[in-house]
DNA sequence: TCTGGGGTCCTAGGACCC
DNA sequence: TCTGGGGTCCTAGGACCC
């Protein structure tokens, strides 16, 4: 059996996102902001051809907005994920072996499929997800990820060839005409330093580093340089993917305004570390360490830098917030220094494991009383967002941020349904 | 003064991804 | 004035062991 994948890509995803409830931004440059909404990180069609670069931070992008009429969108995370699923499950629906890889691809198996039937099957998919979910996609198939990968990517760079390119099945000779359209910076897992690099030596276009000695790569880019070498020749070395568990689980952000206050950023490092907690029983896991950041604003030399953290241990497993912020507040008064502008925190939680492995506490009744206390706050929360915290705990929002534009729950509050006049 | 060989484990930092 | 958040994996070097 012939080994294939195929890559379903959502095309500007958080735009096609809010376009679905706003039609008025088709057509229409459109970019969607961070947290804090502070820089771009993502835009539609219109706004890259405008030439709006990703990760440009807002404030300096807003003679562009205006001179354009570029629409701007704080970050609508729950919609965002909600629709995500939405896709996922339309894929799902056709009953092929898939990888979730990000909140916005999936890679599936066409092995199992011949080779004629593969072009019919790709646009039943593509006019699936568009019909019932309302999100443009781009499905390309290949021997490996990452040919999948860099041919999607000249699929969306080459718009006019983008729909014959999506779901044919390419010759060797064909597949190296396309890696020669393809920047070596563009080929998945090359990145800013790798593609200096590969610049330097004379390697420009991606069938330029296939042709790389197996050696060099191997010395200068190390084993993952290497697998990126064979899967780009067609030799699938990605294992067949089965479920990982997650290793480390993190709440960061940075704030709007500096920070210097041990007594507030205690408030915000609780907030971080109960809703890492939450996370985790979220999913049903326990964990063990805890690390605490703190830094001030690496952007701005003219302050002074300092950045530190430091990690911690509990005794034994836990998700119990109160452990959980008890321990990073231990950790952040080891390194938190006064004097500073603090402009970024967060709590980290490893060590982590399903919560059905937990070891046994000395005490099980505590145990016992202890889940039953967060369970009902989760539901809570979840009603009521967030509103049952910590005394320590920060008494604002620490974990949205600021958000001057952003857009309706459509999907996920009654309270938010569109309305249609 | 001369200063082996083989191994494990841990950690910080680097590189990458979306 | 204002620059995101959440992840993964690899590697080199140090500490330690016999």
């Amino acid at each position: 059996m012939n080994r294939a994948y195929g890559l379903l890509d959502c095309n500007n995803f958080f735009v096609s996102c809010e376009r679905i409830f706003n039609p008025s931004l088709k057509g229409v440059p459109v970019v969607v902001l961070s947290n804090n909404d502070g820089c771009v990180v993502a835009r539609s069609q219109e706004a890259k051809d405008i030439g709006i670069s990703m990760g440009s931070p807002h404030f300096r992008i807003k003679s562009e907005i205006r001179k354009w009429g570029i629409k701007v969108f704080s970050s609508n995370f729950s919609l965002y994920t909600d629709i995500s699923s939405r896709v996922m499950d339309v894929l799902n629906s056709f009953g092929l072996n898939m990888e979730i890889y990000s909140v916005d691809e999936a890679f599936f198996d066409i092995g199992c499929i011949s080779e004629e039937k593969r072009g019919a099957l790709i646009e039943m998919i593509k006019c699936k997800v568009e019909r019932w979910v309302g999100i443009p996609v781009t499905i390309t198939t290949a021997k490996t990820k990452t040919l999948a990968k860099t041919i999607n990517h000249v699929a969306k760079k080459y718009r006019e060839y983008g729909s014959i390119i999506e779901g044919s099945v390419f010759s060797d000779s064909e597949i190296d005409a396309l890696l020669k359209l393809c920047s070596v910076k563009d080929v998945w897992g090359i990145g800013f330093r790798y593609s200096f690099l590969l610049n330097s030596f004379g390697v420009r276009s991606a069938y330029n580093f296939k042709c790389l000695d197996n050696g060099w790569v191997r010395r200068n880019m190390g084993i993952n340089g290497l697998r990126l070498l064979q899967e780009l020749r067609g030799f699938p070395i990605h294992i067949a993917s089965s479920y990982k568990e997650k290793r480390t689980l993190a709440t960061t952000r940075s704030f709007k305004k500096y920070i210097s206050d041990l007594v507030l950023m205690s408030g915000y490092v609780s907030s971080f570390a109960s809703h890492s907690a939450f996370k985790l029983r979220r999913e049903n896991l326990v964990a063990r360490e805890v690390t605490v950041f703190i830094r001030t604003n690496s952007h701005n030399l003219r302050y002074k830098q300092y950045s530190n953290s430091v990690t911690l241990q509990f005794d034994g497993y836990t998700s119990f917030s109160p452990d959980i912020v008890k321990k990073a507040l231990e950790g952040l008064r080891m390194i938190f220094k006064p004097g500073y502008l603090y402009k970024k925190a967060g709590v980290i939680l490893s060590e982590i494991r399903p919560l059905d492995k937990e070891q046994t506490y000395m005490f099980p009744s505590r145990k016992m009383v202890n889940k039953d206390v967060m369970r009902a706050i989760d539901k809570v929360n979840l009603k009521w967002n967030g509103v049952v915290k910590l005394g320590i705990e920060n008494p604002l929002d620490s974990i949205n941020g600021e958000k001057e534009f952003v857009s309706q729950l459509y999907t996920t509050d009654w309270r938010q349904l569109l309305t249609v006049s």
